[in-house]
RNA sequence: GCCGGAGUGGCGGAAUGGUAGACGCCAAGGACUUAAAAUCCUUUAUCCGUAUGGGUGUGCGGGUUCGAUUCCCGCCUCCGGCACCA
């Protein structure tokens, strides 16, 4: 194990703690074994806290109906972790701590709490590993979790363990495969032959939303275009729905702007051209309607289906060769920008429907099958791309809309707001000549409408969702694919439909996925109808548990439902949602579909699952690198003159603010962290930081301040000499006229306020001006400290906890009332007024708070130093803020 | 290229139209100590000045306002997302 520097060996841990295998919940410490000293010991207190937690059920989230009748719900949820084998990091715990803070506040001030945690536990890392170490995925993950969930325990959040769930269990999953029973019945989900993301390093297919750049975005592997028979889920149907719901969410603007965009809603027309010579048409999709008279040519994507009929039998050779070649190229290849347009004539001609002229048609890939018909119309004069294209193939380009500033055969000119429409009037009777491009638009889709040659379309980018993955480690479909060919849903009685053991998690010889390995007592099926079938052998992706894990947590041991009504329509929706911005397209459009399908089910009562998200930044770390690019860890590094270099050999390395990576020798243990400074510290550093949304760097140094602050805590209370009682506290009551009960209530309305918000930072920085306000203060009344020890205990519960009861004696601090604020309190008799001079500061008074803004302005006037800046001018205005400032203008 | 977000001391950050730099870190000085750690106290944006004091200062340039870190316009830089989506 290595330190970090900045931590003093006094504080590193004893071996004996090292050593200890079990969790420190479960740690005994024998307290001869220790200094004895009276001072703030976190690994003692955090222990003992932490097991009377738990012996007395405290955070138990109540399910009597009588006890939740009586008071208003709360239901604050984190993203629930995915189990990896490397253990947590300090960035799981950021968000972890924030909702924690919240759920113990909430809980303090009269709400039922419902803050759960689980496990999102299928998926493909499990599955690798499992092929690695020769051990089942099941037996892998168990052991991920036990160790997640001693890491978590450490920490000392008030999470309910007895709704703890596991996306991987029997217990969880068949109500997965319930749920997609009802998406089936609703005709949600459907087979087709599909062009699929394959991956052929993982060997199963990727759904859109996991393919960036021809890659599979967590590995980086490459991917192309198969055609494959696949489970798919129609999201297209949900595309409005989902689109027009965020905007009554209280989410982060740029979340809803990031779904906006993928669900990509564009309002256009559909337009049919038809084919010279041809009894066939094809429709494009265009946005741009207007600029039909500048079309000059159109364009099929290679995998069009029209391609091969009208294609003549001059360019038959080119087009196929034309062809070959795009099918074989990566996505990559495809979607690079940086390549030259490509494309072959197909030798057809289109005519064009608002004047009837004859366009030729080409074949290229830069149009792409999967978004509208895969045709379009070009109108090089207006589109950039189009423009490019016929640049290179000498096509001709016309000017419909004028307002650009370069001619139009040199650049497109795009703008859709002020050009106004030229050349454009035809002999079929359209003219939009001079009007601007939104009422051409209008204009051009009525036209069409009435001569039935288009229609207003809306188009969406929005796909829908690939939904089989050829692996093991997954939910089974409830699905038997009946020998006489049909596919056939199993009732629900016959769930859970259970994984099969198998000897290995690779897919067959023959290209068939792993549960083909299954043997006939699982994949072969007699149905209740006499008909026998095979199972099918995909599995469901791993987003799929994470769909719905919020509402199993309502009800987690059900075991004749998902969850009940009662608890449904008690919790949802969830009040509070904290996790990472990774989520921010995926499983939260993913999530959303699902819940909407299940309001249309009548499952659930709310249209969205998640009324307030929120999103916490990355946390960062500093790391070290030399010249050459060679990484030291933090302990192999020392300052030196402003800069840095490598403690053994003095070479001078670079310091730089990174991601946390093991390559980077800069990732951050909390464990070390726990161990060196206790749990207490470490939630409090994760929230001071900086505020919760923003990327920030990990600093030990600042980890000490939070940990000095907690001491000072520690000797308001304790004397640390004697281990009794500080001598400075009283029993008097709080008096009005003591400066510290001002401090308390203005600190008691600021925390409210900061934490309601979730900006934890300026919350504890008011506790601290507390803290620095009572270590001078001359007595310190009891009821004082209690409320003070209570707004503090959600963010340092263990050192609350323990303060709390050497000052009160019984009960848990974790259930006592929260404290309210006197706002009466919260205002200074005596306030500071800045006197300014045309804006600048020149002076300032003490006066009563509620001096009448006459007086205000005569004692300004009669400052020495504002009638010096005045030099002896009038004063041509006064402006007078109450309370804050007055200003002299001459 | 398009869409979002951000730019404040040596560092993390605070202030969302009204005293710029709360709180914390670092640093310096002092008290306590045989000594060190811990603790406590003081100083700590920058420039001129011994000082009273004064000037400058929130990425850059302009604007609105009695007053702008905050609002508006233009630019620069960084971060994130999307990207041949017709």
């Amino acid at each position: 194990m290595s330190w970090h520097p900045s931590i003093p060996a006094s504080w590193r841990p004893s071996l004996t703690e090292l050593e200890c295998p079990l969790p420190a919940s479960r740690q005994v410490f024998k307290c001869e074994d220790l200094m004895e000293d009276f001072n703030y010991t976190p690994s003692i207190i955090e222990p003992k806290w932490q097991q009377r937690w738990a012996d007395e059920n405290a955070f138990r989230t109540p399910s009597d109906p009588e006890e939740l009748r009586s008071k208003p719900k709360y239901y604050v949820l984190d993203m629930f972790p995915y189990p990896s084998g490397a253990g947590l990091h300090v960035g799981h715990p950021e968000g972890y701590t924030a909702t924690d803070v919240i759920a113990r506040m909430k809980r303090m001030q009269g709400f039922n709490v419902l803050h759960p945690m689980g496990w999102d536990a299928f998926g493909l890392p499990g599955e690798r590993a499992a092929v690695r170490e020769g051990k089942h995925p099941a037996e892998i993950m168990t052991r991920n979790i036990d160790n997640f969930r001693g890491q978590i325990q450490r920490l000392g959040f008030s999470y309910d363990w007895e709704r703890e769930v596991n996306t991987s269990s029997v217990d969880y999953y068949r109500w997965t495969q319930w749920i997609f029973l009802k998406l089936y019945e609703k005709d949600l989900a459907y087979m087709a032959d599909e062009p699929v993301n394959w991956c052929p390093a993982l060997g199963t297919v990727l759904a859109n939303e996991e393919v960036k750049d021809g890659k599979y975005v967590e590995t980086g592997d490459v991917v192309e275009r198969r055609m494959m028979r696949q489970w798919m889920l129609k999201i297209t149907l949900y595309a409005q729905r989902l689109l027009d719901d965020l905007d009554d969410l209280d989410w982060p603007e740029s979340v809803k702007e990031m779904q906006r965009n993928w669900i990509g809603r564009s309002r256009g027309a559909g337009v049919t051209f038809a084919i010279d010579g041809h009894e066939q048409d094809f429709t494009v999709f265009t946005t741009r309607p207007d600029t039909l008279f500048g079309a000059t040519y159109c364009v099929l994507a290679p995998e069009h289906p029209l391609v091969a009929k009208i294609t003549t039998d001059e360019q038959r050779e080119a087009v196929e060769n034309y062809i070959a070649e795009a099918t074989n190229k990566s996505d990559l290849d495809r979607t690079d920008l940086a390549k030259t347009k490509s494309g072959v004539f197909s030798g057809a001609f289109a005519l064009n429907p608002v004047n009837g002229q004859r366009i030729p048609i080409w074949v290229a890939d830069y149009v792409l099958m999967s978004y509208g018909t895969g045709a379009i119309m070009a109108v090089p004069g207006h589109d950039e791309r189009d423009h490019e294209f016929a640049r290179a193939f000498d096509l001709p380009i016309i000017e419909v809309v004028s307002g650009g500033s370069k001619p139009i055969e040199e650049e497109a000119f795009t703008d859709c707001n002020d050009g106004v429409l030229v050349n454009s009037s035809g002999d079929q009777g359209l003219d939009l000549n001079g009007l601007k491009v939104p009422e051409a638009v209008n204009a051009t889709i009525a036209w069409l409408g009435d001569k039935e040659l288009g229609e207003e379309k809306i188009q969406y980018r929005l796909r829908d969702w690939l939904f089989s993955r050829q692996r093991y480690w997954g939910e089974p479909f409830p699905i038997v694919h009946t020998d006489d060919g049909e596919v056939v849903p199993l009732p629900e009685e016959a769930l859970p439909i259970a994984l099969p053991a198998i000897d290995q998690y690779r897919p067959t010889e023959d290209g068939r996925p792993p549960l083909a390995r299954a043997g006939d007592d699982w994949l072969r099926v007699t149905l209740p109808d006499g008909r026998t079938g095979t199972r099918e052998t995909n599995t469901m992706p791993q987003w799929a548990g994470s769909c719905w894990y919020y509402l199993r947590y309502l009800d987690p041991t059900n075991e004749l439902e998902p969850w009940s009504e009662e608890a449904e329509n008690y919790w949802m929706p969830v009040d509070l949602y904290v996790g990472g911005v990774e989520h921010a397209v995926l499983h939260l459009l993913y999530v959303r579909f699902w819940h909407k399908v299940l309001f249309d089910c009548g499952l659930v009562h709310t249209k969205e699952p998640f009324q307030k998200l929120f999103n916490q930044g990355m946390i960062l770390a500093y790391s070290y690198r030399d010249e050459g690019g060679k990484y030291y860890h933090p302990d192999e590094v020392e300052e030196n003159d402003g800069g840095h270099v490598t403690r053994q050999t003095g070479i001078p390395v670079n310091t730089q603010i990174e991601k946390m990576s093991k390559s980077k020798l800069n990732v951050v243990n909390p464990d070390d962290v726990i161990n060196a400074y206790g749990a207490d510290a470490m939630r409090l550093y994760e929230l001071f930081m900086g505020p919760l949304e923003v990327q920030k760097p990990w600093q030990m140094k600042g980890v000490e301040g939070v940990n000095r602050f907690l001491h000072r805590v520690w000797r308001l209370v304790v004397d640390s000499k004697t281990g009794e009682l500080n001598t400075r506290i009283t029993n008097d009551p709080a008096d009005s006229n003591d400066p510290l009960n001002r401090v308390l209530h203005k600190t008691i309305k600021k925390v409210v306020s900061d934490t309601e918000t979730l900006q934890m930072n300026t919350a504890i920085a008011q506790m601290m001006i507390f803290v620095n306000e009572a270590t001078t203060a001359e007595t310190l009344p009891r009821e004082i400290l209690s409320a003070f020890l209570r707004l503090l205990g959600p963010y340092a519960p263990h050192l609350c906890e323990e303060l709390w009861s050497r000052l009160n004696g019984e009960g848990l601090l974790a259930h006592a009332s929260w404290p309210t604020h006197d706002e009466a309190l919260c205002q200074d008799d005596l306030i500071t007024i800045v006197l300014q001079v045309n804006g600048k500061r020149r002076d300032e008074i003490q006066v009563p708070k509620d001096t009448a803004k006459e007086d205000l302005e005569r004692l300004t006037l009669d400052s020495d130093k504002i009638r010096k800046y005045m030099e002896g001018k009038e004063p041509r205005r006064v402006i007078v803020v109450p309370g804050r400032l007055v200003n002299v203008v001459v």
